[in-house]
DNA sequence: ATTATACATCAAAATATTTTGATGTATCAA
DNA sequence: TTGATACATCAAAATATTTTGATGTATAAT
């Protein structure tokens, strides 16, 4: 149950998928699955504005599902396996919930 | 690389995922682990109102995420197992990515 | 030093989601 | 058959997210 996994984690596990709940989100984490990534490369795969693509990477970043590394003026974006993982394991943990019947209200 | 994963199932996925991005709708789907519900079960539980549960019902139901089995006027919710198992796949194919370091714009 | 590139940030506008309260429908109990 | 219960649906209002275009900052090339 989530009252287990921490009031913490529980909050991180939102954002992580408040994260995945965007299309274009969805697009770039796809576009990582080869390896890292620029901002200019995502522009030039995706069609997406300079100043959008930074607006989902942020979003993707305050959730703990990207990590950046600086290279002169490139930034290179990578998913993170550890917040992966954490995600692996919450839905690991919905897939062993009590299927029992209940009566209504007890 | 979802490319692989067909455009249909890339659909599921976002629905999926958008069902959980909501506090609310974890909230719902964290009662769900201990068995089914209904939406009374679900008022007394969280204090939610009627028609708001009933709007975040519709929104798992859509996404496939929750099953629902109707016992005279009450409805009974549980979470679909099938659904689980396509994001835990999903999540998988996503921790097998390619860690490759690029130069940018190559 | 100047200019160009790569990206971040910001505020306003556009759009989407959520909430509320009212109403509708089916089932059940008296 | 009347009234109550359990839930769905709807439209309007409230709120949140996303997009756009402009501007800012750091790095690098000339």
């Amino acid at each position: 149950m989530l009252k287990e996994i921490s009031k913490v984690k529980k909050e991180n596990i939102s954002k992580l998928m408040v994260s995945f709940s965007d299309t274009f989100r969805l697009e770039i984490i796809d576009l990582m699955m080869d390896g890292e990534v620029c901002v200019c490369d995502i522009m030039k795969l995706t069609k997406l504005s300079q100043s959008r693509i930074s607006y989902h990477i942020k979003i993707l970043k305050e959730a703990g599902l990207i990590s950046d590394r600086q290279e002169g003026r490139w930034m290179y974006y990578s998913l993170n396996k550890e917040s992966l993982f954490l995600i692996k394991e919450w839905i690991t943990s919905l897939m062993d919930y009590s299927s029992n019947r209940k009566r209504c209200c007890e």
